[in-house]
DNA sequence: CGACCTATTGAATTCTATCAATTCTCGTGG
DNA sequence: CCACGAGAATTGATAGAATTCAATAGGTCG
């Protein structure tokens, strides 16, 4: 048996999609180019062309986005077992930047080997596909978190997303998870200012509802919480591709 | 000739690829069940299962979420040549509503249509994609609108993309275009109040920038708002999907 | 130890929402 | 023809939310 059946895509796409021995293998080829990177340098740098794409093996990366007047806002975080960057390979420039927010294990996908993956298994086209709505839904629920809650329903819902994201992986459970993000981090991806995202996370603890402390989110009235965010993990609970 | 070389869609993605005669044929096929959609009764219900996608032939739509306290918000608006419910039915439920601006022609297109299609004809599969991911784009940007700009820099940008697209598709020019938006349809979509929507609007208005009355934006100075915007029109100028 | 990053808190300011009231347009029915 | 009501746009006043500026403290690393 192959390392490959225990990487964490792998485990994402066959919790939806029953693979047979060759797709097995056409996924495994998807991995072979392993990298490293550390934080500090981009993988992905917004206005570069030829760019490839990443499975992410390892740790945690972000999207993002800055503005001419050199603001930020981060679109999505991304972890072990997400695709990084297939919009980029797609549109043939990458519109916005990936940067490794610890050190990272990443398999570089060239268009080539994703056009013949493709060609030789239709059905993990399809998963891919299906994949990457997934992740668009979740970038349109960010949008609507942006657009329409207040600073404390933001951070609850976010917190709580990616408690939900993590679980799927076997990273987090309803008492929390590591998280190696900063306060910056969170300002810059919920629209706030570092000093806002201090105070919010303070009423939060003194509410009683969630701490974000040491690299480590623990929830303390987790069902509060989800009545505080009003939040609905339906859109992250698909029943997966249409594959038989 | 047959009347489908001039359908919107057709127009928009031969812009960028070059389609043989049974591919018109097919985008064609795809174009046959057409029907009417009149402002107050929505094509896609949030939260519905079997849901059809569209291609929107006339008239304009706009995509959204409504939270459970009633707010709602406006994700993207669609214009003629868009399609419609592409994420719905890959992920077998809808997360968001679709709901006409005006009295609308779309050509609904079932799964069974869009799988027929994609395996006769890879070219249309990778151009359509290509075009999802176009607008993934835009949702990216319209994020960042929301995340990192103050309202009057988030109205400019959004009446100048909205101008640039309309431009794409024959509906617009550097002059101006006809709008059928609401203040409330833009409140919805900037995460703004209506109220605040009508004094920004009159900012720009006053300042020489932009009006937007009975139905017509027009520009005054489109220099100048694309300056205070920092509209950077690249993500919706790409050159293409991957086809030769 | 000092440099640097991160977290924290206070005070003043700016931005945006909410509440309330008015006007305008347009279509409907009397 | 005009009164009426609905939806849309407009404006003022006030309250609330989040930002900015400024300062301090804790931790890590060389």
């Amino acid at each position: 048996m192959s390392s490959i059946e225990t990487s964490p895509l792998t485990r994402k796409l066959r919790a939806f999609v029953a693979f047979s021995g060759p797709e097995l293998a056409v996924l495994d080829r998807l991995h072979r180019r392993k990298r490293a990177f550390v934080p500090g340098r981009d993988l992905v740098q917004q206005g570069q062309s030829e760019q490839a794409a990443y499975i992410l093996a390892e740790g945690w990366v972000c999207s993002y986005k800055v503005q001419p007047d050199g603001t930020r806002q981060i679109v999505d975080f991304q972890i072990p077992g997400d695709f990084l960057g297939l919009r980029s390979i797609l549109l043939h420039t990458s519109d916005h930047s990936v940067e490794p927010i610890v050190s990272i294990q990443a398999a570089e996908v060239l268009i080539e080997d994703l056009l013949e993956a493709f060609s030789d298994t239709p059905r993990l086209a399809m998963a891919i596909l299906w994949m990457a709505s997934r992740d668009e839904a979740m970038v349109v629920e960010h949008l609507v978190g942006i657009g329409r809650r207040d600073a404390e329903q933001r951070m609850a819902h976010f917190l709580l997303e990616l408690g939900a994201r993590l679980t799927l992986v076997g990273m987090g459970s309803r008492a929390g998870y590591d998280c190696p993000l900063t306060q910056y981090h969170l300002a810059d991806a919920l629209g706030l200012s570092a000093v806002h995202v201090n105070r919010v996370l303070r009423k939060l603890r003194e509410d009683g509802l969630v701490t974000f402390r040491d690299g480590r989110v623990t929830f303390l009235d987790h069902d509060r919480l989800v009545g505080l965010a009003q939040f609905d993990p339906a859109y992250l609970e698909h029943t997966g591709p249409l594959l038989k």
